[in-house]
RNA sequence: GGCGGUGUAGCUCAGUCGGUUAGAGCGGCGGCUUCAUAAGCCGUAGGUCGGUGGUUCAAGUCCACUCACCGCUACCA
């Protein structure tokens, strides 16, 4: 079998709040592949950890009026808990305000410097004198210098669509404090990119680096023209890591985010008896990155010149996944679809969700809805009334027997399953668990119309059939078994759950759906898994209903 | 404005290199079954593949134009 060595990092959700389930599209599409590689014998780190710094995380102290490390501890503990509901299990989720992010951002800060890629420039902008702190675009709000409208952020304005400075806008406030504020200019350090333009041509041009459209779209917008330098310095006050070399200024949140993957996997590394090098400065490691659209050309330009600067290896590839709706529209506090994930776990099973996302999600980067109808309809028809009720209606025929000593003549379905388990490896592969869902949904029809054609439920009642009930069952265990071991990564806990129905180890290797299980034991069936309640649902939106 | 993407059945989506009468699931309708978690099976209706033009023996697929929707357009994260 394959020994791939993966290396699988999910955005680091920032520590400002919540999980809410458009969040949760990533890291579950990550863990899948995640699960799936490991399922094949590759050798898979998987990290994460809290996005912390930045001017939200100090303004959030200084009105909840404590320090912001007790609020990213609290924060942390929430994340943690919420993935670990959704059976998203990292090796390790570690924290971008650690001193082993701190070391990594120095170092490549250092090679910044020593590249000769930081330049310092005045950059002017609008200062509230109150809180005494530069405010960011989405920190002020006027009237929009275009149409006239009111209440418009300092970049563009919803209304007309227009694109300004914030110096322009009308009657501008402070979001913070509600004040006027004031005109200031400050030193600023920028990294220059267009040293980097023919690398990041080639590096996001190469194919199965990025999803077509994101490589499309990058040649099509930043790349058609010289990049500009990047701004990666705030001046004080803000939360985040003073720049060794120019006191009085921090790494702008956007750089140290990213570095924080590296400090993750350290952090294990450390724990772990393992070198760091061995995972960002190994040619045999395929980086992989989980990102939603919002932060693409973090990663895609940024991203990768620092890490091409400061020595390390680049991503093999990075996985763009869209936004996620709710019934077909924006999540809306005030109509209830703006679902944390802690408030879906209080009401519903993370299988249901794993489930529904998958079905949902392609290697493309589209936006996916979460339609409570089509949510219910799918686990309810796909997963309980067509997969599981393989199980449930075969098994009982079966009670302290053995499955068949050779597995019996089934007309060619199990090779059939099988054989399509390479392309159920490919679609796993690139992320189109779409695909898997479809194909293995299609196997689970020819299942049933076998189990429909072989009636061991009228065989069992004609004397002397005994064994022909057995081999039905059999042949209906064993077509249930391959297909949750096609589903293990999507839903883990069935797949164990079948295991053990039929005497196996709780997690399978990929392979297994290529030989039937002989002459072992058929535990007690139990429930798999309940169909989803439509009145939790109710009760979910209900408790999710808040003012906006 | 520029760039990128999407548009196929009531809904969600497949459709490979251009190649027979365009597919699936769900939903609808009719029937069968009643082992199973009100599950399952069979049959059936439903589409001028956003539009126009072109290339070709042949176009959902390639090209041009066009319409609609969505996204991006660098210091919000």
């Amino acid at each position: 079998m394959s020994d791939r060595k993966l290396l699988v990092t999910n955005a680091l959700p920032y520590v400002n709040g919540h999980l809410h389930l458009g969040h949760l599209v990533g890291y579950i599409q990550a863990d899948i592949f995640v699960r799936y590689q490991r399922m094949n014998g590759n050798h898979v780190g998987y990290f994460c950890g809290d996005d912390t710094h930045g001017t939200a995380t100090m303004i959030r102290a200084r009105e909840e009026g404590r320090e912001p490390e007790a609020i990213l501890e609290e924060m942390s503990d929430s994340h943690q808990q919420d993935f670990a509901g959704f059976q998203v299990v990292f090796d390790h989720y570690g924290s971008t305000h650690s001193e082993s992010n701190r070391e990594a951002v120095t170092g490549i800060w250092t090679a910044l410097r020593e590249a000769g890629r930081v330049v310092e420039r005045d950059v002017t902008q609008l200062f509230d004198t109150e809180s005494g702190v530069f405010l960011a675009d989405r920190f002020v709000k006027g009237t929009c210098p275009k149409c006239g409208a009111s209440d418009q952020f300092g970049d563009n304005c919803e209304v007309c669509g227009g694109m300004y400075d914030p110096q322009d806008l009308g009657d501008p406030r402070s979001t913070l404090t509600g004040t006027v504020p004031e005109l200031r200019t400050a030193v600023h350090y920028f990294v220059s990119l267009e040293e980097f333009h023919d690398f990041l041509d080639e590096w996001t041009q190469s194919p199965g680096r990025l999803q077509p459209e994101i490589a499309n779209q990058l040649k099509g917008s930043f790349l058609s023209e010289p990049l500009r330098d990047w701004d990666v310095s705030r001046p004080a006050p803000y939360f985040g890591f003073e720049i060794p070399d120019a006191p009085g200024h921090f790494f702008y949140v956007w750089v140290d985010a990213p570095i924080g993957y590296i400090a993750s996997t350290r952090d294990w590394c450390d724990q772990n008896g393992e070198q760091v090098e061995d995972w960002w400065n190994n040619p045999d490691r395929e980086i992989h990155h989980f990102i939603g659209k919002d932060i693409v050309y973090f990663h895609t330009l940024f991203w990768p010149a620092m890490l091409k600067t400061g020595g390390y290896e680049l991503p093999r590839h990075v996985q763009v996944n869209g936004f996620l709706t709710v019934n077909g529209e924006k999540m809306s506090k005030r109509k209830g679809t703006f679902l944390q994930a802690r408030t879906y776990l209080e009401h519903l099973s993370p299988n249901y969700l794993r489930y529904y996302f998958a079905s949902k999600l392609s290697s493309s980067v589209t936006d996916i809805d979460l339609n409570f109808e089509e949510f219910t309809a799918k686990v309810n028809s796909d997963l309980v009334g067509k997969l599981i009720n393989l199980a449930s209606r075969t098994a009982r025929f079966m009670k302290g027997q053995k499955l068949c000593e050779s597995y019996p003549d089934d007309g060619g379905l199990f090779e059939r399953g099988a054989a399509a388990g390479a392309e159920i490896a490919e679609a796993y592969e690139a992320c189109d668990t779409n695909k898997v869902t479809r194909v293995v949904m299609a196997l689970a029809d020819r299942a049933n119309e076998y189990v429909e054609a072989g009636a061991p439920w009228s065989l069992k009642k004609q004397e002397g059939k005994e064994e022909e009930v057995r081999q039905v069952c059999s042949v209906a265990l064993n077509l249930f078994r391959q297909l949750t071991v096609y589903l293990q990564p999507i839903l883990p806990e069935l797949s164990t759950k079948a295991n053990e129905l039929l005497g196996q180890e709780s997690e399978s290797h990929f392979s297994e759906a290529q030989s039937p299980l002989t002459g072992v034991s058929v535990e007690k069936f139990e429930h798999l898994m309940r169909r989803v309640d439509p009145d939790r649902i109710t009760a979910m939106v209900e408790a999710s209903i808040s003012e906006e």
